[in-house]
DNA sequence: TGACTCACATCCATTGGCAG
DNA sequence: CTGCCAATGGATGTGAGTCA
């Protein structure tokens, strides 16, 4: 591959991970959504990478995995090894065509910066932009819109008829398992297998020292396949997944958090709210 | 048909977490 | 600090499906 592909790769695989990484943010939530949506407006085309419809509200969330330090010059953002145009200008353009589909106080552009390394040399007063330590605060300002209802259901339907295949932007991708490693993940995105001890109800990871209750850990690991995989799993693809946990506890987990369905040997374990995530 | 595999279920010794 | 209890991994058993 030549090495502006692989950079492209890496680029999309990371902005993956934090689609991946906000999905887990509302895993307990009941919202109706659609994640990483294409929508063909008057012949512009536009990528969302989270829609909520809440109440009568329509809430774009554009999620940045950015993890360094960035520093604002101009209209640009610059880190030591990039420049790259002001992200929060894309959503002045976001907004405008969906306003061509909805009215304008309805909609709600959000901005949510998910990873913990990521920092920036100026704060910013737009409160919707969220932080990674903002979730609490996010998922509060989410619940004061209300709760999706017949009239979120109409919007997300009325949106679909908008929905274009994204092939402009993918290219030829494929994000089959065989290019995401095996392991478990912390926040941080570090694979931690190694830091699980026997017999330890809480794991920590060694990178960013952050304190996981291990089987949450795991959990949170398998809800993460099976959104990729867009399937329920089974429990030896959980094994897999989860290189490094013993098959006891990973059964425990897949118990505890998981709806069973199928017949004998062909069980297969699917997100109890699996319902929210409508595409 | 029998050996093998899979997906648990159960048991048990060991260990960590935490209340007192 | 101590002791209780919950959680852990490993060993073993079981029943159903697969394959030669």
């Amino acid at each position: 591959m030549e090495d502006s592909l692989i950079d492209e790769h890496a680029r999309l695989l990371k902005g993956f991970e934090g689609e991946l990484q906000f999905d887990l943010w509302l895993a307990n939530e009941r919202f109706l959504k659609l994640n990483d949506v294409y929508l063909k407006i008057e012949n512009s085309t536009i990528q969302l990478d989270s829609v909520l419809f809440i109440d009568d509200k329509i809430i774009a969330v554009d999620i940045k995995n950015y993890s360094s330090k960035y520093r604002v010059i101009d209209n640009h953002w610059s880190n030591d090894y990039r420049t790259i145009p002001n992200p929060l200008e894309s959503i002045t353009r976001q907004h405008f065509l969906l306003s061509k589909l909805f009215p304008k106080q309805q909609i709600v552009m959000m901005m949510v910066f998910i990873n913990p390394k990521f920092s920036i040399d100026k704060a910013f007063h737009n409160k919707n932009i969220y932080m990674h330590y903002d979730r609490l605060r996010l998922l509060n300002d989410l619940k004061n819109y209300g709760h999706s209802n017949s009239k979120s259901l109409k919007h997300l339907n009325h949106m679909k008829r908008f929905i274009t295949d994204g092939s402009i932007f993918m290219k030829n991708y494929d994000f089959s398992d065989k290019q995401i490693k095996s392991g478990i993940l912390c926040s941080c995105r570090k694979e931690i297998s190694s830091c699980i001890q026997p017999s330890c109800k809480y794991t920590v990871c060694k990178y960013c020292n952050t304190k996981h209750n291990t089987k949450e850990l795991i959990r949170n690991n398998i809800i993460e396949w099976i959104t990729i995989h867009k399937r329920p799993i089974t429990y030896k693809e959980a094994c897999i997944w989860c290189e490094g946990v013993s098959g006891s506890t990973i059964e425990r987990v897949l118990k505890k958090y998981f709806v069973r369905t199928g017949t004998n040997r062909k069980y297969l374990y699917d997100l109890e709210n699996n319902h929210q995530v409508l595409k």
